[in-house]
DNA sequence: CAGTCGTACTATGACAGCCGAAGTAACGAC
DNA sequence: GTCGTTACTTCGGCTGTCATAGTACGACTG
């Protein structure tokens, strides 16, 4: 099974919690739930790696955070919300998505691909 | 400018040398050439980044090295040959990216698509 | 004839982000 | 009564990248 390696997705996972962020306040939880069904299955961030990823996004004012207690379960949780500072900081990385992906399709040979567009 | 972050690159350095090798042996110094002018200097392989990950995979068994004096210069270069292990993990290499690539555009919005296919 | 530029590297050490391991706590199911 | 799920936190290690610096030699440039 080729899996994917933690090294390319790096940098690109603050860019998937934003990205979840841009519909609403999230917690940890759920959008580990959401990145894993979003990509049915094909990639599940790792707990330390989501946490840690809050952090330094609130570190960075990308995020902020603030506390509330469910109404279903009772419990309290960790919000967190983006900022339009996060929101900047997403576009910018959509955009060097977009320049990223050229540079390494260069590299890639099509030798598997059977149809075009 | 938006500027290839050396997070996403990460770990796609050494499949961009071996996509490079796979024409035949070459050296550091051309190896960081090519990556220039092939991706019109969209992305710059720094030095240290470049002959580090030739140790890396030369211990990995993804490349051979052998001295050789240039015709041209006179000079003694390091040359560096893929081996069928690099070619392998290269192929590898190449899956992942497909997957990745899937994975990482479930979270990249199309607003600024104008035209597609 | 000194200085700078291009080639072709090597060494060292710091840093950021990811991740494994472990722990905590509270609830429901079986 | 322990297992699974939710919802985290702490700690420490590892890997790949990069800044900094240095070596060495030939060519050209003022």
């Amino acid at each position: 099974m080729t899996e994917i390696s933690s090294d390319i997705i790096r940098g690109y996972n603050d860019t998937m919690i934003l990205f979840l962020l841009l519909k609403g306040p999230s917690y940890g939880y759920e959008i580990s739930k959401q990145i894993r069904n979003l990509t049915d299955g094909k990639y599940i961030i790792k707990e330390t790696t989501l946490y840690s990823a809050f952090t330094r996004m609130e570190k960075n004012g990308y995020v902020e955070s603030f506390s509330q207690i469910s109404e279903d379960t009772g419990k309290r949780r960790t919000y967190y919300r983006i900022t339009t500072h996060g929101m900047e900081y997403y576009r910018q990385k959509r955009d060097e998505w977009v320049l990223t992906k050229e540079v390494i399709e260069k590299f890639i040979t099509k030798e598997n691909e059977n149809g075009s567009c």
